[in-house]
DNA sequence: GTCCATGTTCTTTA
DNA sequence: CTAAAGAACATGGA
């Protein structure tokens, strides 16, 4: 389900919600989710609270009030949402959180300063809200993933994201240019690799390449500047219209309240094999399979040959 | 039964 | 060394 407007939904629509709650019970359903798997995940919780929760590439980290990490990924068709403290799990609930308000006399008891996360990527357009301390009842956190593609990841004190590229939403063009110089690899199959860019996936390279024009074999290191440079506003154009429709529910993708994101019917090309363009209103879109993924485009519009 | 699916990682091959 | 290609993981829907 999830790519970074899917997950930065998520974030956006739990974050108040448990903002400065204390965790209470853990239920874990499947221990095999959990990476290292020697973490005891029920000690490391214990009795912590939820100082902050951001989101970094795909992943859901959550920061406790020890300086503590961990995230949730999501991986193909999980879901993090928050239901009623005595609400019965769907099938593939593996882990569940309780959660519980602050007490009164903890509010205005800031966490330590300088603790906030120094990888914090999120702009104002990805992070709209304030944090709301003092919410108002209990709550549990369900994680549900029947592929079981995703998982729980135990950080430490450490950001974990060494092995991760930059944000795309925050990305300079010429960084842009930088990276991709050193690849021959496809451009489509560059915007899936995480080490490059963080947090595209499928859907929104295959967007992102339509509206830059661009095609998606074309090798990295062959597109120029000016293209990059379109490829990048492309890919900020792409995401940021995601995000204000709440991301693309294929058949799993809900945000935190369980609610399905509104964006798939703006796909232009993404599943749209055999429709007409809706740019050229002529050809149709293609499928191709690259790097093992489905991959839709219109050869007119994106002309591996055209120079601007 | 077949094929396909929003992701990641490991192995094999060139 | 680089990277392409394929398989694997596990489940469900068409």
């Amino acid at each position: 389900m999830p790519e970074l407007p899917e997950v930065q939904t998520v974030v956006n629509t739990l974050r108040a919600a448990i903002l400065g709650t204390r965790i209470g019970r853990i239920t874990l359903n499947r221990a095999d989710i959990v990476t290292p798997p020697d973490t005891d995940l029920s000690k490391r919780l214990a009795n912590r609270s939820i100082a902050d929760l951001h989101r970094r590439a795909k992943r859901i980290i959550f920061t406790l009030d020890n300086a503590e990490r961990f995230y949730i990924h999501l991986g193909m068709t999980g879901r993090l949402t928050a239901e009623p403290p005595n609400a019965s799990p769907r099938p593939h609930t593996h882990l569940i959180i309780h959660l519980t308000p602050a007490q009164s006399r903890f509010v205005g008891r800031s966490t330590k300063p300088g603790v906030s996360n120094p990888n914090d990527h999120d702009n104002s357009v990805s992070n709209p809200q304030p944090a709301i301390r003092n919410p108002q009842s209990p709550l549990a956190l369900h994680f549900v993933d029947p592929r079981r593609f995703g998982g729980i990841f135990w950080l430490g004190e450490s950001s974990g994201d060494a092995d991760l590229g930059p944000e795309p939403l925050t990305l300079r063009s010429a960084t842009l240019v930088k990276i991709l110089a050193s690849t021959k690899r496809a451009i489509k199959t560059a915007l899936l690799d995480q080490t490059i860019i963080a947090g595209i996936g499928n859907i929104y390279a295959d967007e992102a390449l339509f509206e830059a024009r661009i095609h998606p074999l074309t090798p990295g290191n062959k597109l120029s500047p000016l293209r990059i440079a379109r490829l990048n506003q492309a890919i900020k154009k792409v995401l940021t219209s995601a995000l204000r429709h709440r991301g693309s529910t294929l058949k799993d993708f809900v945000d935190g309240n369980g609610q399905a994101g509104g964006y798939r019917s703006k796909h232009k090309v993404y599943d749209r094999e055999g429709e007409k363009c809706p740019r050229c209103r002529v050809h149709l879109i293609e499928r191709i399979v690259l790097g093992g993924r489905s991959t839709c485009f219109c050869a007119t519009c994106q002309n591996e040959k055209r120079k601007t």
